[in-house]
DNA sequence: CCTTGTGAAGTTCTTCACAGCT
DNA sequence: AGCTGTGAAGAACTTCACAAGG
């Protein structure tokens, strides 16, 4: 299976969204660079390289298309491609972000929220276990966490990164202000609005 | 002055935030590279489009390159930099990045929220203003303000992008799962931490 | 006509490699 | 020695342009 670009990746990604709001049967390339603002020989390009053939001058078949993009990237809705994710920081955005739908309806599941504060803890009571960032390394390891959302304050982003790094730990969604130092490997994204504004200057 | 590629912008707004966080003078390419992960090369390249000519053969110093990019994009926290901001959707999310301390270091302002529920909105009782977003497009307009974070339920996402764009919205920082529609000259991050994690996938 | 898919061309971004400075 | 800055090379990505299908 080919490799696919970061770029093409991220553009498929949110054309997999695209396409889940779509009601119409097909769509052409044409349609999705309205929608999207990726120019339609981008569109294309990035199609193609899911190999499927399945436009052919006729537009593209919403739902083969989702199917198949879901396909590449694992990202259908069942039990083999559950991704365990935890929120490591739960003040304010994190407890929002624990209480969010938006993992409701992925195959992203938050199993874990972690907090320094043993207070603040107690004081959530979520459905969802919380536990102590004392334990954060072990509980990460054991409970077989793939990815964290980082929202901790900032003096505390680095320890933190590096607990979940040390506990094999493959991204993180990063909301701090801190720049983290982590191995190639671990993937991470920015996305604190402030230093995303910030990319938005002239 | 020379235009500065995206990439290179996102780091070099990266970079700085790793300089404000450092406590000595001088920094070279390659601890820029062990910190953040670019390589040495892409380090002096992107400095080198500030053209600076500060670091010859002796590392960088760090307040006149961190200065030097704050100046560059318009970063400095002085008035004539001050960039107005707004957040659209005051759910629990669009709460906690209301009451959170992004904003505060930064020359990004939130200057009102907007949400649909006159009870929400009532409820909340912020230092800051909210509004409806029945008033959004007349707001954003005569308050002039440039930037957004979008945290609305999907449903409504393309419906106040589409206000946000028709008051001049320079920028969203869109936290919903919808893909929105804009037109190019409207820039647009997508910051979802489902559909980042998306992007983390194979 | 309208589509897609794709070699080829074009553009942009990254890395190499080294001159030149300290 | 160690460092930056940068032409030149290389790699990656995007767009063009058109053959081929419906």
């Amino acid at each position: 299976m080919k490799e696919i670009p970061a770029p093409s990746k991220k553009r498929l990604v949110l054309l997999a969204q695209i396409l889940s709001q779509r009601t119409k049967e097909k769509i052409t390339s044409v349609e999705i660079q309205r929608l999207a603002g990726w120019s339609e020989a981008t569109v294309r390009r990035d199609i193609s390289l899911l190999e499927l053939h399945n436009g052919v001058s006729n537009g593209y078949d919403v739902k083969v298309l989702r199917d198949a993009i879901l396909a590449r990237f694992n990202m259908e809705e069942n039990v083999q491609n559950e991704h365990r994710c935890c929120i490591v920081g739960l003040g304010k955005l994190g407890e929002a972000l624990l209480e969010s739908s938006f993992f409701e309806k992925s195959n992203f599941k938050i199993v874990a929220g972690f907090d320094s504060s043993q207070n603040r803890i107690e004081l959530l009571r979520s459905r969802i276990p919380l536990h102590s960032t004392n334990n954060l390394e072990s509980f990460v390891r054991m409970e077989n966490i793939e990815y964290a959302v980082l929202s901790v304050d900032d003096a505390k982003a680095q320890l933190m990164a590096d607990k979940l790094v040390a506990a094999g730990i493959k991204g993180i969604v990063n909301y701090t202000n801190t720049v983290l130092s982590v191995p190639d490997s671990v993937k991470i994204e920015n996305v604190n609005p402030v230093l995303v504004m910030r990319t938005f200057l002239a």
